[in-house]
DNA sequence: CCATTAAAATAACACTGTTATATAATTCAG
DNA sequence: CTGAATTATATAACAGTGTTATTTTAATGG
């Protein structure tokens, strides 16, 4: 019988055990310094090792952010995932919007690096940007069968592309959760009416006759 | 007579020719190379001189991206301040909103500049923040203005606080050119439905009745 | 006209990401 | 189980960055 069944150990511990030791410390380092506080040096002395271990773990600084990219779209399609979810699709929507800005201002160092365009785009081939395509898919997932739900009720017109409306949703919570951890807002109460109101005029706005018949009748009597 | 008549020049050219000589060469290697690329020795040999030349002008990397982000809201305020007032704010409302996607789209590099937060923020004192603040002012002015007069006229609810309006008519455009900088749109077809329907969306949530039958009246006969 | 002063060039420092080389540990074959 | 091949780590060096101290140069003012 072959001695295969123990378990291949590189050095101490195995290679994903490694792969994500090296990730949690470097995701503490983007919480508390930035991306641009993020130092391969630094982590690697944080961490007790050389710099050497991050390139045979992640090729460089460029795989640690893209993987550093996964994590946050990871942990951003888990809360939209864990949104309860009620019987009208429109309910859903209000809180799938919640939950987006909470995850913006719960990690906001995960929000701007999703955010942030100046990353390692055209890298090696069409590899890293297909898996990053894969890694935000998921997170788009709830917004669109809810986009979905809502056009088979006919609150939203079902003659609109779904990819539109999931577009104009989207780009309204990032919007408002762009300013407000830019400091556009001068208290946390201007920050909240105001999100309020944008996202009280988008659904008025997009909805169909139905769909706002539905939506006064629960405004009025919650 | 004094000799003080000849106008005083440090070296060769006015330290305020000098500036902005600097200043466009470090422009154009922002809208080429991007917030990241932007590295003052290179500007310095581009420029042919030292690297200090741009410490005794800027006081360092700081002062000078500080002075490219003015310099961006001066521009988006020269684009809106452009915008042809028409007689209804509605329809003045409305090219606001395009002018801001186009300014974006134009000027790529100083758009991601002015919303990118990992900026040299708290630096000295309380000194570039304010000048920093006064040049959005400028920008925020005119769509300032004209939500005020959407309101005069009762086309935006009078009893809304403006400053809320403002920030959702901000948070709409800006998460929208966010996201088409961002490659978030596969076409440029697409990226132009999608902001046509987030800006009559948001529009007619935030109407009042006298507002939307207006509205409605110019979107049938134009 | 010369001494003072301010600016620019030069060089050095502390840092970054990355890579080449050498060392150590692990794996695999016999 | 032992020796050879492989792989990961550590070390050191390289090219680049922003910044600062020092020296040199130019402009100013008495």
């Amino acid at each position: 019988m072959n001695t295969d069944t123990k378990q291949r150990k590189t050095r101490r511990i195995s290679a994903e055990a490694q792969r994500s030791e090296i990730l949690d410390t470097a995701s503490e380092m983007l919480a508390k310094s930035g991306p641009d506080g993020l130092s391969v040096r630094k982590l690697a002395t944080m961490l007790g090792t050389s710099t050497m271990v991050i390139y045979t773990a992640f090729g460089g600084k460029d795989g640690l952010i893209t993987a550093l990219y996964e994590e946050a779209y990871e942990r951003m399609a888990q809360m939209q995932e864990s949104v309860p979810r009620p019987a009208n699709p429109l309910e859903w929507l209000a809180r799938l919007g919640a939950a987006y800005r909470r995850f913006a201002l719960t990690f906001p160092a995960y929000y701007s690096l999703m955010i942030s365009s100046t990353l390692p785009l055209a890298t090696t081939q069409s590899d890293e940007p297909v898996a990053r395509g894969i890694a935000r898919q998921r997170a788009y997932q709830s917004i669109e069968d809810c986009v979905a739900a809502c056009q088979a009720k006919a609150y939203f017109d079902p003659a609109l592309k779904p990819a539109d409306i999931t577009a104009v949703l989207w780009a309204t919570v990032h919007g408002h959760a762009s300013l407000e951890l830019a400091g556009f807002h001068a208290t946390h109460e201007d920050a909240e009416r105001a999100f309020q109101l944008l996202t009280r005029s988008i659904l008025i706005g997009l909805l169909t006759g139905k769909g706002k018949s539905y939506w006064s009748r629960q405004q009025v009597s919650p």
